[in-house]
DNA sequence: AGTGCTAGATAGTGGCAGTATCGAGTTGGG
DNA sequence: CCCAACTCGATACTGCCACTATCTAGCACT
């Protein structure tokens, strides 16, 4: 297949290809001349799945790239999935900001935060997990803004997420056998977080409704 | 207070400041002189949540301005919810592709998984919600992908997205009588998602190093 | 032989979120 | 009273990012 028929059957644009190939998201296709290549079936599975991760997963290249890295470079099953999970962005910007002295003390006290919920959870987690500084970085950003999690509503929201990667990880195993494994795990661990986001959304737009027992309101429902 | 102790205190650099005032997102100063103005805490408070909703919140300035917007134009508290669910912004390109025959039906068939969805969740949406069509195009990438939900699996994830979303509700609903409540629902309904992603990510490594049967791997836990 | 496509390289575009500079005015300390 | 330090609002500039366009040189089908 040729680059422009590749371009037509996902939808992207050939310069775009081209661009993913120079960010190193895409291989090369295989020359057959110095100005032709040939590429297949594992091309667009390979830029369908760029796609989603930008649009969807809202990832930027680099992180693209850095996914698809650890995607390419699986070892085992497990080894994959734990590449993977540290290969995604964390979705906070963990500025220390130190400024003034009641800054530290809610940067401790959110820390405190994290900790406590870890031991409530009995979670396995690294201190230097990104994942804890994110949840630091956020805890003490709302406690700023005087709307922190009491410790049970937190636990709460933990044991949701809890069963959120419940699901995750059992769909994201069914897979284990398959050839494209880590391709699928990607998908699985990249992809729920926004599909969640709008289920969440939705729900929240269902009970909002419901509270404003307006439930015509001039829209059309379904 | 002067703009440089209101820099100080938020810390946020005055020419930033000075953006969000042209931006629109932050009333001025109420001034005394024709170069001077007085901040007060509100203006402190309004900047702490512009930099909560564009930094933890991943809101761009465009769409902070629409829920800000929303937030002072507050005509009663579920009013208020309601007008704060629509104008955050969703997390997904709609981008409708019409390609080849297989994207209608794609198309359609994600249409139905989404129909099918509210109906076993019993959930009053509009028709026309932006959420729904951000779903729709989050479902029919999957399938493009070749990674759809089946419907029970989605029905599980809505199940706990709804949870969730009680969870916020409940809480957003808590501060029905405070002045604050329009701020304090748009704190709870915007970043109570990324904070949702947060915890996820963190039951996902803890879900991944349980699998993996490593648990020191090296790492220093909690 | 000519038209149309291709590869790879380099340069340019448009949007976004600030950041810097400027002229005009104000204020507080000496 | 004077001047350095600060402020206002407006305008211009910067840096980053994700493309997008253009160019040169080479195939390939008719």
């Amino acid at each position: 297949m040729k680059i422009s028929e590749l371009s037509r059957t996902t939808g992207v644009p050939v310069a775009s290809i081209k661009y993913f190939r120079r960010q190193g998201l895409l291989p090369a296709g295989r020359a057959t001349a110095a100005t032709l290549a040939e590429y297949g079936d594992e091309h667009v599975q390979r830029v369908r799945l760029i796609k989603a991760l930008t649009t969807l997963g809202g990832l930027s290249i680099a992180a693209t790239r850095d996914v698809l890295a650890a995607v390419d470079g699986a070892e085992g099953p497990d080894g994959t999935l734990k590449a993977i999970s540290y290969a995604l962005p964390v979705p906070v910007a963990q500025a220390p900001v130190e400024d003034a002295d009641q800054e530290a003390e809610a940067e401790s006290a959110a820390a405190a935060d994290v900790a406590d919920l870890v031991a409530a959870m009995d979670w396995r987690v690294a201190a230097a997990s990104p994942h804890v500084q994110g949840l630091r970085a956020a805890l003490r950003e709302l406690r700023r803004l005087d709307a922190g999690y009491q410790p049970d509503r937190l636990v709460a929201y933990a044991e949701l997420a809890h069963a959120v990667a419940g699901l995750d990880l059992e769909r994201a195993a069914g897979f284990d056998d398959s050839p494209a494994l880590a391709e699928q795990a990607v998908i699985v661990l990249a992809l729920s977080g926004p599909v969640l986001e709008l289920l969440r959304r939705l729900a929240q737009e269902d009970r909002v409704r419901r509270r404003m027992e307006l439930v015509g309101d001039g829209d059309d429902l379904l």
